[in-house]
DNA sequence: AATGAATGAGCTTTCATTCAT
DNA sequence: CATGAATGAAAGCTCATTCAT
């Protein structure tokens, strides 16, 4: 669907996403139907037609705005730091941060990660923000602020703690107080220093 | 559902649990339809409603079952491992390797995790493994094995690490081999460990 | 389904037939099921089909039943009435008190002249009261006690009423008390006299 | 349900009532299916459930809509009539008549009283056109044209005699002849006078 | 751009009935 | 006589999508 929008074109289909990623996100992506949606807004199903091909196509629309926001969370984030465990911290830091304030956004990809149809799409976003982390850690070893091994799998094992934190947070099984950021930010930080003196 | 069943009944009850287990894996929940289970299994679509209350219901015998298999064996990992370090080492091996066998729940957990309708149920068996692997962290923390801290937070912070390195696996972007799996290990166990002379 | 049936087996059928008529009555005959009847007696399916050869010939044996039972209360009623007058008198009261104690087989009643399946196996019993009835009507006018006019009418008129006042009881719109009894009674009769001086 | 309708919505939500409440009333509730009323009318099935929240509020819809009309009936035959006795009779007769007339939706009402997923709708209108009815008997009292007694009763069974007769006309039991007619008006009016002279 | 109406395949579920044991 | 298992047609209903206006 490459349609040129005007600008209210462009509002529309915004809310179109807005409203329909927190149904997605509070209702399930297949409880959801378009007419819900519609109604939700107050307009007519060939509205909905207009702006997406498609349910799946909406969600895969969503899924990569919200990729693109937090990509751009991390960029900044990242910008300033001197060394490269600061990149990693900063970078861990930017990921729970963003994560805790989009949970719709946060819990579509929880979702989407679980269904074929949408997980090949979010691949992509993960793997590039993956080997960014892995780059940063890649660097620290060269410059010896952590012993060698597999940067690849560092960068996973951090995003699997960040990732499994929030979630926890989102659930209502947490509170989201700046001791439990430390203590994962800590986590992550030892177990990539691995055996080492502090 | 809580019917008498004869060794007949019993079999076919597992059966369609295998079956569904299965497709609910491999094609998601929703996009699976009951018809497409008791046609795989060559039965009248009748046999499903003998045997499980709805859909739901059926998914949810699924997760409890999975659940329980989760549960003896890392039951089974840590009787006779002498110290809390060995302890949570051996559970999160237990763990981890559960889960690269039994794929298809492994999935089913993680789909279930993204829905309301079974995330509670799913919660009480994680809470009981999380505490367990808490108490052990606990136990390491007063033998001063490791510095004080929140164990449970550490506990859920071990169960990211492995999940979403299993995910990876299943997801076809990692290999599962012992590296893998020592890496995931380390990660956690230096995590643990913190700001420690080793 | 004629078949010779022991003690135990009359006794079986018997229940049958209770349960189900008090579950019909109460729930509907349609949105009753033959398993939730079988269940409610702790048998298996293979019992009621013993029996009955479906679940239409159930209700028309509880239907049968029923009329039987209710022109016997009739028939004992008006023996040892000296008057036509006296006899329609007695015949009225005697419905009534059976519709009344008999809830369900007046509800069951009421459903089937609804329903063309089952209405044509009740006409013959209503018309053999409906008969008797006009028989005691034609007599009192014979007698002269009542201006002549038509007796099937009439005895049908009285029928409306006292259908009608036992439906409102079993609804609980009315209390089924004496007096109710008696005004349907006199309207009856003094409807049956018509323009006559007392 | 409450959906904006255009003009050509409206027409469909009718042919929908008409065509089901014939169906209903000549086959039964139950055994007409959606599928049924749909291919009648030869439309898809998705405008049964654009027009109705489903087959029980179809029901509820079409009898409203009888009841209306039989209440409009009712009010305009008894205006213009100068005493009591004389709105009793007209109303009566305008019940009857109207009765006769509508053959589907009588049968309907009959129905729908054995059902207490519809009785309930039913009650309140009946109770209506009872508690009217009542009001004459009871200024026909007032003015000294008939005794006393409890009007509501005998405002009920005159809702009996007529209910009654007009169901055995359209059980093809009796000719709707005027003379027919007379009778249950007579019955009816000698009932409420009583013990009188005339 | 937008609407209300319509489509129809497909969904989950029910249920009278049959059958092997 | 009785049971639990099985059948499968058909029920009520949903929903992504299309279409006429």
């Amino acid at each position: 669907m490459d349609r040129k929008l005007t600008q209210r074109g462009e509002e529309r289909r915004r809310q179109l996403m807005d409203f329909a990623a927190n149904r997605f996100a509070d209702n399930g992506y297949h409880p959801t139907s378009v007419a819900e949606i519609v109604e939700g807004l107050g307009v007519g199903k060939g509205v909905f037609y207009w702006y997406f091909d498609s349910k799946e196509e909406l969600l895969r629309s969503i899924l990569a705005a919200g990729q693109l926001d937090l990509r751009r969370r991390q960029r900044a984030a990242i910008t300033g730091a001197s060394t490269p465990m600061e990149r990693i911290e900063r970078g861990i830091r930017a990921s729970i941060e963003w994560s805790l304030e989009h949970r719709v956004f946060f819990q579509l990809f929880q979702f989407a990660a679980t269904d074929d149809r949408f997980a090949d799409g979010l691949r992509k976003g993960e793997q590039i923000a993956v080997r960014d982390a892995a780059r940063h850690v890649s660097d620290a070893m060269e410059a010896g602020e952590i012993p060698d091994s597999n940067p690849n799998l560092l960068a996973h094992n951090m995003l699997g703690v960040t990732t499994h934190l929030v979630h926890l947070v989102h659930r209502g099984l947490l509170e989201a107080t700046d001791d439990v950021v430390e203590n994962a930010v800590g986590f992550c930080l030892y177990g990539v220093l691995g055996p080492r003196q502090t």
